[in-house]
DNA sequence: AATGGTTATTAACTTAAGTTAATAGAAGTG
DNA sequence: CACTTCTATTAACTTAAGTTAATAACCATT
């Protein structure tokens, strides 16, 4: 499992043998079953989550109701930004869509580590700008576009998505109900018969 | 005004007297005139910008539509983050929507710059988590709240706004038409009364 | 294979947003 | 101050999403 957190994480940055034993020796590596709940709101979160494998969901709890904001796949970082940047509770909750295997970093910023191990500041910047871009990405669609165009985008930008995740997670994440995105699908087969 | 940008970043951080000399003789200021663009989308972002004093909006253009994503107001950074990590062309624009003064920051990671100031390191994933808090908030209303809720809200968190925007850019920033933001107002000042 | 439980689809109806256009109101300019 | 321009509101109509409920399709378990 070290092997594919390895693999992943050379997408971001060129690790040293130091830092690589370090982290082996330093950074848990967690499982969590299919759609077991391991991060609850309230809770003030100590830790980056890195997923090695598997999918995770992001979703608040609004009257009851669960609003999907996101999906991580393998070698996506995500925490409780804000509930770790300023020790609050979160309001977040994190759930596996699949048997996951994440890997824990620790809370940043990590003076001491960063200045011992720089690699790792940079992997935090990196992984602050991944996830930043892509926020960025989803209020653009949001402001810009119908949920309609959103499906579409989707599809067109993550197709394999809908092989992993339910079909009512998505459309929540898309910010709409259930019976909205079937009728956008329906629709859309319609006019392309 | 470098005094009103001191006065804005003690908010963020501490800097010492030789990064603030640093500051000064290096981080140009800007002034931009009311309803100015003064980033256009296409070009590649060099610069993190910081506003001393006045409004930028961040708006993409759709077909010839200009659609609002967010309000930078002082003591805020902002910058085209994918364009400027990618050295790729900005889909962003900015605008000036009252005589603004800005500060420019280096383009970042300037690693040369952060070992001889680290405060400057600091304050730049300050800002970087300021802007992924408030972009995951956004996010978090879209995806579990009505226009008319995500009007409500604003109004709450951010009266202020409406004394210095106009209504038809914050009915874009809320993902509705300026009619509909119309309609919610008067739906809502009814239903109080 | 049969069962029970979950997920997706469909339908009928309600509510609200999009659109186009006209009007009223506010702000800026000479 | 008058004029022009831009902005906000209102109206009428269209389109689509929300809601509630029923049904169909799919999965998991035994």
């Amino acid at each position: 499992m070290f092997d594919k957190f390895l693999k992943h994480i050379s997408e971001y940055i060129l690790l040293t043998e130091e830092e690589i034993t370090f982290a082996k020796n330093h950074f848990p590596i967690k499982s969590y079953t299919k759609n077991e709940v391991f991060f609850h709101e309230g809770n003030i979160a100590k830790r980056i989550y890195f997923v090695i494998e598997g999918c995770v969901r992001l979703f608040y709890s609004v009257d009851g109701d669960e609003k999907t904001a996101y999906f991580y796949t393998e070698g996506k970082f995500f925490c409780a930004n804000e509930s770790l940047a300023k020790n609050t509770p979160a309001r977040e909750n994190f759930q596996a869509l699949e048997n996951t295997t994440v890997m824990l970093f620790p809370k940043t910023p990590d003076e001491a580590l960063f200045k011992k191990f720089p690699n790792f500041e940079v992997l935090e910047r990196l992984a602050l700008v991944d996830e930043l871009i892509t926020s960025n990405r989803i209020i653009e669609s949001f402001v810009s576009k119908s949920p309609e165009e959103r499906y579409i985008e989707l599809i067109k930008t993550n197709k394999a998505l809908f092989q992993r995740v339910h079909q009512q997670y998505i459309a929540s994440y898309l910010g709409i109900s259930p019976q909205s995105l079937s009728r956008i699908r329906k629709r859309l087969s319609q006019s392309s018969n």
